[in-house]
DNA sequence: AACGCAAACAACCGCACCAGG
DNA sequence: ACCTGGTGCGGTTGTTTGCGT
């Protein structure tokens, strides 16, 4: 029979299985344990350790409370900025949100979307304008080289839009200019206008290298790439080895790039 | 001071996935 | 191939805290 860290007999006996906040005590006897055994089976580690919990309890408190590294403090606007954009991405895999942020969970982070920013979002989303939709109806080619582009704004559901390849503007990668609005979380509108042909201008070929790319965190130096694009910059966007977002340093411009 | 409400946070629950038997 | 137990994730709920009246 194997024999657990700290475990004589492994009872079969009922217990009450305790339910509710954690107190300091749990919390210490928890700690106490892990350092002294470390993690070997959430299931069964509750016994030994002197906590009348499930195992899955001991794993929430440790993942998003106890362990080590955890950050407390409030969000920053940074980190705020990279929950909003990468939601805008993944929707609602925390987990993998999580991950792009050092030191927070993935319960936090929900907390803070659904408590903080849910509502926001909403009320941005309400008060978007619409007159995208006459423009593309109009002159659907016209969208990203619109001449009064500070009423030309391509939201995430017009990014969509484009059924027949005929119906895909052209992106004039020279002419992305800070203020245009090209915010979109669908990798598959780009990669149309990769397909499609319908890349063109002095910033095509940046266009081009990126997205042939497999794995984004390979790139040795985006920077150099990102030269002669004007004030398009990784610095005001992120990159990930999926997934690689841009801004440009009025922050009204993203593109959200992923890797096939 | 007491109350009500909303925001913030912690924890639970159900489901899906995966590995091992 | 199937079953089972363990784990992780996301949605939801319950509790606490803060603030205005």
């Amino acid at each position: 029979m194997a024999r657990y860290p700290g475990v004589d007999k492994i009872s079969n006996s009922k217990k009450t299985v305790k339910k509710g906040a954690w107190s300091a005590e749990e919390d210490q006897k928890l700690v106490a344990y892990i350092m002294r055994y470390g993690i070997w089976s959430w299931t069964h580690m509750a016994e030994p350790a002197g906590l009348a919990r499930t195992g899955k309890s001991c794993r929430l408190r440790w993942m998003n409370y106890l362990r080590p590294n955890i950050k407390h403090g409030n969000i920053t606007k940074e980190e705020e900025e990279i929950i909003i954009n990468s939601h805008q991405v993944l929707g609602s895999r925390w987990a993998t949100i999580a991950s792009r942020l050092p030191g927070r969970t993935d319960n936090e982070i929900k907390n803070y979307w659904n408590t903080r920013l849910k509502k926001r979002f909403i009320q941005e989303k309400l008060e978007m304008p619409i007159a995208c939709d006459a423009k593309v109806n109009s002159n659907p080619n016209n969208i990203l080289t619109h001449q009064n582009p500070s009423t030309s704004i391509l939201y995430p559901t017009e990014a969509t839009k484009f059924g027949s390849p005929q119906d895909i503007p052209t992106l004039d990668a020279s002419s992305l200019c800070p203020s245009y609005e090209v915010h979109h979380g669908d990798k598959t509108l780009v990669n149309r206008w990769h397909s499609a042909g319908n890349i063109i201008g002095e910033g095509a070929n940046f266009w081009e290298q990126l997205l042939s790319v497999k794995d984004f965190s390979a790139i040795e130096d985006l920077e150099g790439m990102c030269q002669n694009l004007g004030s398009i910059s990784p610095s005001y966007g992120g990159m990930y080895s999926d997934c690689v977002y841009f801004g440009d340093s009025y922050d009204d411009f993203t593109v959200d790039l992923w890797a096939n």
